[in-house]
DNA sequence: CTGTTAGCGCCTTCAT
DNA sequence: ATGAAGGCGCTAACAG
């Protein structure tokens, strides 16, 4: 199963068999441009590495040219039910850059994600992307600020890291509006736990469309409750047992709007005929499963994975430090049959 | 917000600090027991490598020791639904044996996949664990014979790789079995896509289960519809419209389960008072937050994982070649509240 | 345009 | 019990 025995053929093998020196094929494999070698021997290098099979030694490589052509990204996201997307969105972009993405999940534990860091940077990662589960404040170890570091889904307590975080506020607009261009004016939020950034955005983004759009936001059509279906099933419930119910909800969560759901369908009332819901977060397994389809808006996880690790090749790829602050992203409208 | 500025702390850097050679820091650092140092200039060693903050340089010892301490992990998984729960079971016990594990999503894309294995092995990672997102049959690229590799829910199509795969049939049978024990004989099963190796196992651990209790299978009462909520809810209809209806449904996934659902409450049935429903896969996302509870049968994603790194491992550490074959790993039941 | 010469940071056999 | 010397595979100055 094992193809040892044999031992791996380096550059020197193949400068050998094609008589030049090992500087002439290190030029050509790298294809580099600062030197010239005449394009007959290029040839014939590039054909004898094809032929011996020739596969170049990152570590050595690596440590010749004192860059490991590695990025680091620490996440606790494999624990949450979002986001492996970032992740994937920061792979595809790391290898574009020819980079190799070196993935550490951390569960959360701040002691294992310490942990994590040194086992990285012992790899001598050339910068670091930290993604989180949900949008909020952390503060890294450190051992972060040995390296370019950028953070993802959430932002430094200390302010000195660079961050990507979704648009909280710009998706709740974006929903509330859908719904009233739809032609609701009466619309019921049923948000998650106020305390956290998401909650506190897309409320504001839920007020701001209301009042643009000539309608005065009631308290009593806002009910927070746990990120659940269960919470959404109770938010609903009081809300639809309104003496004038909303003819619309815009749920938090799609979670929550799963609940609603089966509080709408209980009530035998149908959606989006009687009442219309828009969710958020745009969890395909829940959204796209629903009956009918969910309407929600998305996090945009893969492109704040692409955009973190981008933002750190380019830092990289000039001198060194990235472009302080915080970038925020759009959360697009994904539009399926509950409104 | 770089560290760089002063080079790097060296082994040569603290065993000039102390007075020793490099080889005696080599040696303390790595802990070795086949020599000697006094235990004073071994604290005095560790004690200067604290103080000046070393940081071992990974592809240098790569390369001297011939070593990497790489184990690459190769999967479509990240697309799929399921499973990082594989990923993350395999990183555990890598990071236990003091492998660091490099992962490759590949989108499923064969061409992409070969390239990530490339990489991979410029990576010099010493094994290979190919994780996909469905339980089926694969051939991997010949490069992935270059060095000990084993297969994690999926099976060689050519029978020369080991693999670890779920146990679909005796999943299928506790899934019956254990809505016979709460008294139910006609138990009707939906089941997903007939082509596929987890509905085949998953049928026949349907049937064993109910021959066992002395109740004869009947064809009428199994169905198979495709893997999601819809196909769930014309099956649960179909069976639901039977004459003498089933008192329980066995669901092929979890997916399955969720239109089920949908097709027993709208008919004013109440679960499990009425129709008792089992899934299977545990995705928690539905399992978790549908209502009632959805009692399911787990695909041991995590302990496949745990078992595919444990494996190569301990084949690495010894000489060389997996025990081959291939093992299947139980799926546990997960009682919740739709029994 | 091509080749020579040093290392990169660490491990390891062999002498002391 | 400890140290000296050589090499892992590759890159990058600098000469020729």
């Amino acid at each position: 199963m094992a193809g040892d025995g044999a031992r791996a053929v380096r550059m020197g093998d193949i400068a050998q068999r094609v008589g030049v020196s090992r500087t002439a094929v290190s030029f050509v494999l790298n294809n580099r441009d600062d030197t010239s070698v005449s394009p007959a021997t290029r040839a014939r290098i590039l054909r004898a590495a094809e032929e011996l099979g020739y596969r170049p030694h990152a570590a050595a490589r690596a440590l010749a040219a004192q860059r490991s052509g590695l990025v680091g990204l620490v996440t606790e996201i494999v624990t949450s039910p979002f986001g492996m997307e970032t992740v994937k969105g920061a792979q595809d972009r790391s290898w574009r850059e020819g980079k190799f993405l070196l993935i550490a999940a951390t569960e959360g534990n701040p002691e294992f994600e310490q942990a994590a860091m040194e086992k990285l940077l012992e790899q001598r990662v050339e910068g670091l992307i930290y993604a989180s589960g949900s949008h909020r404040e952390v503060t890294l170890p450190p051992i972060a600020l040995d390296v370019p570091t950028i953070l993802v889904h959430c932002f430094d307590a200390h302010g000195r890291l660079p961050s990507i975080v979704p648009d909280e506020e710009g998706g709740g607009h974006t929903a509330t509006r859908h719904l009233i261009e739809a032609g609701h004016r009466r619309i019921g939020f049923i948000n998650l736990e106020p305390d956290t950034a998401a909650a506190r955005g897309r409320l504001a983004g839920y007020r701001r469309a209301l009042t643009e759009a000539g309608v005065v936001p009631e308290d009593g059509l806002v009910v927070s409750v746990d990120s659940s279906a269960d919470g959404g099933y109770l938010g609903a419930c009081a809300l639809l047992d309104l003496a004038d119910r909303p003819t619309a909800f815009f749920c938090g969560t799609d979670r929550i709007a799963m609940g609603a759901y089966d509080a709408i369908k209980e009530r035998g009332l149908s959606i989006p005929a009687d009442v219309a819901v828009v969710g958020f977060d745009n969890q395909e397994l829940i959204a796209a499963y629903l009956r009918p389809k969910l309407t929600t808006v998305a996090l945009p996880f893969h492109e704040m994975g692409t955009r973190g690790a981008e933002m750190l090749g380019t830092a990289l790829a000039a001198g060194q430090p990235i472009v302080p602050g915080q970038v925020t992203v759009g959360c697009p409208l994904v539009e399926r049959s509950s409104v």
